[in-house]
DNA sequence: TAGTGGTCTAGACCACCAC
DNA sequence: TGGTGGTCTAGACCACTAG
């Protein structure tokens, strides 16, 4: 472990190191790590200084402990993380799980505002994600997905995407996203829009954009979701 | 501290103990709690059990701990969590602190839909004050917000209410707000409403509907509030 | 200087899991 | 049975604050 110039706690530091060998790839998403003695002698430091950074990143949903078994590396694909920042509700409250189907899949320059929301140079290459999320098989949200092609080489030339792109980032491109910023807006539905979640044009509906940040703090896709609120709302909580 | 039947972790049973007082108010606002080893030795643990419990409720923003000088129980009031629920941002990302203007304030019998939401018996009676919010002088947000006249007595008879309705709460009920749970919809703008905003009906706007919860797991308010997102949008960032 | 929280270590014991 | 994480304790030392 390098030692950085200026004092950092230990366990921030081995904390730091942690994250760095999930952002290289070193331990991937189901993995297994080492226990936490036997990460503590690599490490040169006590277990319970390791235990600090390892319930750390638990907190953060990065890591899963198994008592008895041993510490794992996320995946988006098991049923506590999957959906978790997916935030549409029934109106009762009930938590629902969408269907997607893929609209168009291009890839074109990104322009000034998409650059800058993506933090790139502008005129960089993007792929252009458009779907439309079904909840009990009726078109619910309506959604453009913008995936910076020097992140994701080779996305908009892919025949199968799944349902959980998280998911797909983290198996085929090593990109866990471990947090979500969303902003969100009150428009009036387009016909464009309205057709494809088949309402009437001139109908208010929630507009959410959203950056998702991977592990090692880039933004690695940006995108707007449009959803009507007759049925569905966007639903959080705070602490 | 009195040992539940169903097996707990001593600094769940800490933790617990720790809330017990803060809702009954045997520690206020603002108050220091004793010290690690003070705590420790009253409640017959170790100090880092009691610093295992302490460390939990700093991250929910319950207490707050300065090195050196001691620990002490969150206020709604200092520049750190005051408008921590306040979701709303400029554009371009910036943070604005609202004024606020009270336009109403009676007390009637809440419908059943919103004693529903505030989980209360039908027909119980509430105060609804009516506020608009402006943000560098021009209106921005219209609220109605009900509180049970059983939890908040005589809120619905006071002349001057504070621009922070949680300092609010806390310095003058012991109420101490520590999540809250929104859901948007999307709406198009009444007559009414548009009229308190300056803006014209038919626009689209955000309606946020919140419960907000008192650290006893109560709901204790319950609102609606109606923002154009031509100028601000509702911002969350979910980890 | 005394008291507080912050870090770090070491070790004991328990609960869960796989073999 | 051995290895894992989970809890709990005890003690040393540091950093910050106040008088």
């Amino acid at each position: 472990m390098t030692l950085s110039t200026k004092y950092q706690p230990l366990y921030q530091q081995v904390y730091d190191e942690i994250v760095k060998r999930l952002s290289e790839g070193y331990w991937k998403a189901g993995d297994s790590l080492p226990s936490e003695f036997g990460l503590a002698d690599e490490l040169g430091v006590s277990q319970g200084t390791v235990r600090k950074a390892l319930n750390q990143l638990v907190d953060e949903n990065i890591l899963r402990r198994r008592q008895g078994k041993g510490t794992y590396v996320s995946e988006h694909n098991n049923e506590n993380s999957l959906y978790r920042f997916f935030r549409y509700k029934e109106h009762g409250g009930e938590s629902v799980i969408p269907e997607t189907e893929v609209v168009s899949l291009t890839s074109r320059q990104a322009s000034a505002r998409e650059a800058k929301k993506l933090r790139l140079t502008e005129n960089l290459m993007v792929a252009e994600m458009v779907r439309v999320r079904s909840i009990k098989g009726r078109p619910a949200i309506y959604e453009m997905v913008l995936q910076p092609l020097s992140i994701f080489p080779g996305i908009d030339e892919v025949d199968e995407i799944p349902n959980s792109l998280y998911g797909y980032y983290q198996s085929k491109y090593g990109i866990s996203v471990v947090e979500v910023r969303d902003e969100l807006h009150a428009v009036i539905l387009d016909e464009k829009v309205a057709n494809h979640l088949e309402l009437n044009a001139g109908e208010a509906a929630l507009m959410t954009e959203r950056s998702s940040i991977n592990i090692d703090g880039r933004v690695v896709e940006w995108s707007q979701a449009y959803c009507s609120t007759e049925k569905f709302v966007y639903s959080v909580s705070l602490k």
